[in-house]
DNA sequence: CAGTATCCGTGCTGATACTG
DNA sequence: CAGTATCAGCACGGATACTG
């Protein structure tokens, strides 16, 4: 099985703003990346177990899919330790640490929508 | 035909941090939502056949969706003039201009990403 | 424990044709 | 000009069972 996905980056017609605009969406967009990257913000290595459990809902199946993503992306590492029972961690990279303003001004802009909207 | 979409704003089991996350992306997520922002920036109203124009390939359809969308989120306004040819003109609102520093951010983040990969 | 394999529904997205 | 209506494909995300 393969986790080829499509990620254009070429930029062709499109401005280079476009260009870089997409390329960061096509990498903490969906529905489950940025909350794998809050739960390995703090950077302490996480197992796959403990990702499910501070993940409520997802599956083992899309959490898989969503890790290896990350690791081609090069937001994560991924260390396996040989051991019985066996042992898979995963971890920012400087790359994935250097997501923390794009985080933080999508929560901020949040909260204010959040607050906005709430009046 | 309605345009009723489900955001989930309640934040339940969930930390505010994702909420807000969340809510950010199901505003600016989707393969339109930040180019049509990108394109009503300056603050310059744009007729539909405008926008048409500026993001290729998108079908009138699509538009259609993304901009009503918008319109329900408070991002942009939608200003119907009652000629012939009739015109319609969408522009940014508040709202929809403070969105700037979350583009920015991801406009920044993705030009390093670009750059890293290119090594 | 940390996955894979398989099947499947839904909704996002697109193509095309038509209309006030 | 600025849309709607309709049909359709396919990727995203999910459920469940199985495995090294």
């Amino acid at each position: 099985m393969s986790y080829s996905r499509q990620v254009t980056i070429t930029c062709e017609n499109n401005s280079s703003a476009d260009c870089s605009v997409d390329a960061a969406l096509s990498i903490i967009g969906g529905k489950w990346k940025l909350k794998i990257y809050k739960s390995l913000k703090s950077g302490k290595p996480l197992r796959f177990s403990s990702l499910i459990r501070e993940l409520t809902g997802i599956s083992e199946k899309m959490l898989t899919t969503q890790l290896r993503e990350m690791e081609k992306d090069g937001i994560i590492t991924r260390a396996v330790y040989l051991e019985i029972p066996p042992r898979v961690e995963y971890q920012l990279t400087d790359l994935g640490h250097s997501l923390d303003k794009v985080f933080s001004s999508l929560d901020t802009w949040g909260r204010a929508y959040i607050n906005r909207k709430a009046l």
